[in-house]
DNA sequence: TTGTAGGCGTTATCAG
DNA sequence: CTGATAACGCCTACAA
């Protein structure tokens, strides 16, 4: 017989169903919180009561006297950028089976923008997940200090992270490429405020040192398929028979430029990306790239929040998440 | 001299900035919720104070006595399904800029699970837009009479919705492919669940028949790669020389498929999609679709939230959102 | 213009 | 095991 809840009619309250089970408040919160406190008897009677009523808690009221919100906040730069769809779903999936909502937000512009973003969410969260974030290191470890934070693709001292692994991934393309016979590599760099980007390079010049090969970086890069497009000229000015993009949106903008110029990948050019997101596959050539573990990235990032939250001691990065080399069709024998 | 506010320390409340202040605290809460109804000066040193103590409103607390949680939630099915990037970012912007926060949900599964979804998320909302519900007319009914509710894609008796020009769209579709020769045409329909799906199909209909031309439509599909995938052998028995996909996911998938059986797009079969998502454009051959207006829809979703909420009638659908047809290489002329 | 007092829904602390 | 009662942080009549 449950009523028609109308949008006028206040939520029932624990008072209501105090009074319909003829206890006090305070038992029914017992009751209802922390199951076992409390007669079986009167619980049941209560359960009913509040089954009836079909009562839910004001998570609002709740948060007052124990600080606890039950929400998490995932900061994105940019919600187009289909890297962030796995971590969106692999991050709401695992908060959602903790009892805990998900907040996400874009911080578009600057690191100002994001900070701003961030400061007006962080009264109404426990804990934040920083996915793409633009933020300088001495503002992300005064995040942590207030709240918890975990990062994804970024390392900070006294941070917790989740990072993909890197270096087998890039040996894995450096390795393939060799095998292909190219001697000249570009990479394209993403934008200077990513850790990632910069680890990349690190990681690929240590192996072209390794394998002998040429190996130059075409500065910063806005991480889209417009920021592919525009690199295209530098790239070809290099002179490299085989480029790697920061990530696949700019891998793929370098391809649609090519294409344009009449440039025939991979005959002319081999292209390859990183993370392996949708898109990837459907353009043409398909797309070789580093693929990344995108949606056990975002839900490991909240697990680990959750046992911040839970106590757990502060700063960790486990083992770095496993990363796979996905050859398609953009890479192919260096032109000799 | 901004303190270093560490995680245990707890947040400033309004009292530590009265007595900062030398004032009441309901004289702080005026002075920064609704400012003009307390003296300048006061006004002024109470800033100072707030400033100093880097002072922030407990959106719970403020929630409790007003009722108001200044929280939107959107309510996706599929957050991987790239339609829902442009009206996720439309919706977060519109809410950011109004001093709300947008909470995302993805339901998956059954409307069973959406349902669930909602009725935990509910609480501590204001309102909910729902972009792709699988929900049915009563329960839309009955989520509408708890909270304002605010539909993309689907017309509902007496709840508001943001709807594309469906007609315009078809109907410019249907010349293009008539005006190419194509005589029968195949509709890939959508979820059974889905009513825009039947919608387009309609008015297919209609114009079909204005034109002379023969329409078949083939039955539900799930809107992804896949469920396009899983579709074509019906689309081939057809015998139609053109197919209009549900969505550019569905139409893809027809795409890659073809590819697969050695049928060469558009010669033996002319491909056309609904909404324009990032990817059609990579495919080859790029998709020509009918393009919606995804982040103007995210957009006035909640402004029409946020006018429910300041108290305007609740329902009306506004103007349809006008639709642009986009003219590709996956359609042309057909096999004589 | 400013202070006082009561209330919003829940939890936590004490008694009983 | 259960009932009072005081927070939690803010808002809002009402009074001064």
């Amino acid at each position: 017989m449950s009523e028609t809840p109308s949008r006028s009619a206040k939520a029932p309250t624990i008072y209501d169903i105090a009074e319909l089970a003829g206890v006090n408040p305070s038992t029914v919160s017992r009751a209802l919180s922390k199951p076992g406190r409390v007669s079986a008897k009167t619980e049941a009677r209560i359960r009913a009561a509040a089954d009836q009523l079909d009562f839910r808690f004001n998570p609002m009221a709740r948060a007052l006297p124990t600080g606890r919100r039950h929400t998490l906040a995932l900061v994105v730069a940019d919600i187009t950028n289909p890297v962030i769809f796995g971590i969106v779903r692999g991050a709401e999936k695992t908060a959602a089976e903790a009892g805990y909502t998900l907040v996400i937000a874009e911080s578009q512009e600057s690191d100002e923008a994001e900070a701003e973003t961030i400061e007006r969410l962080l009264p109404s969260v426990d804990g934040v997940v920083l996915a793409t974030t633009r933020l300088s290191n001495e503002r992300i470890t005064a995040l942590a200090a207030k709240k918890p934070a975990v990062l994804i693709n970024r390392a900070v001292d006294g941070v917790s992270g989740v990072l993909p692994d890197i270096d087998s991934g890039v040996d894995a393309l450096l390795t393939h490429l060799d095998g292909l016979g190219h001697r000249a590599l570009v990479y394209v760099a993403g934008p200077s405020t990513s850790w990632i980007s910069a680890r990349r390079f690190e990681r690929l010049l240590e192996g072209a040192e390794q394998r002998g090969m040429a190996l130059t970086e075409v500065g910063h890069n806005v991480p889209t398929i417009e920021g592919g497009r525009d690199a295209l000229r530098r790239v070809i000015a290099s002179r490299a028979t085989a480029v790697i993009g920061f990530n696949d949106l700019i891998a793929i903008g370098l391809m649609q430029a090519a294409a344009e110029q009449g440039l025939v990948v991979p005959r002319d050019l081999s292209v390859s990306g990183f993370d392996d997101i949708f898109g990837s596959e459907l353009i043409t050539p398909p797309l070789t790239t580093v693929r990344a573990q995108l949606t056990a990235a975002g839900a490991r990032a909240v697990e680990r929040l959750l046992e911040i939250l839970a106590g757990a001691e502060d700063e960790r990065t486990d083992a770095p998440l496993e990363t796979t080399l996905v050859i398609r069709e953009s890479t192919g024998a260096a032109p000799s």
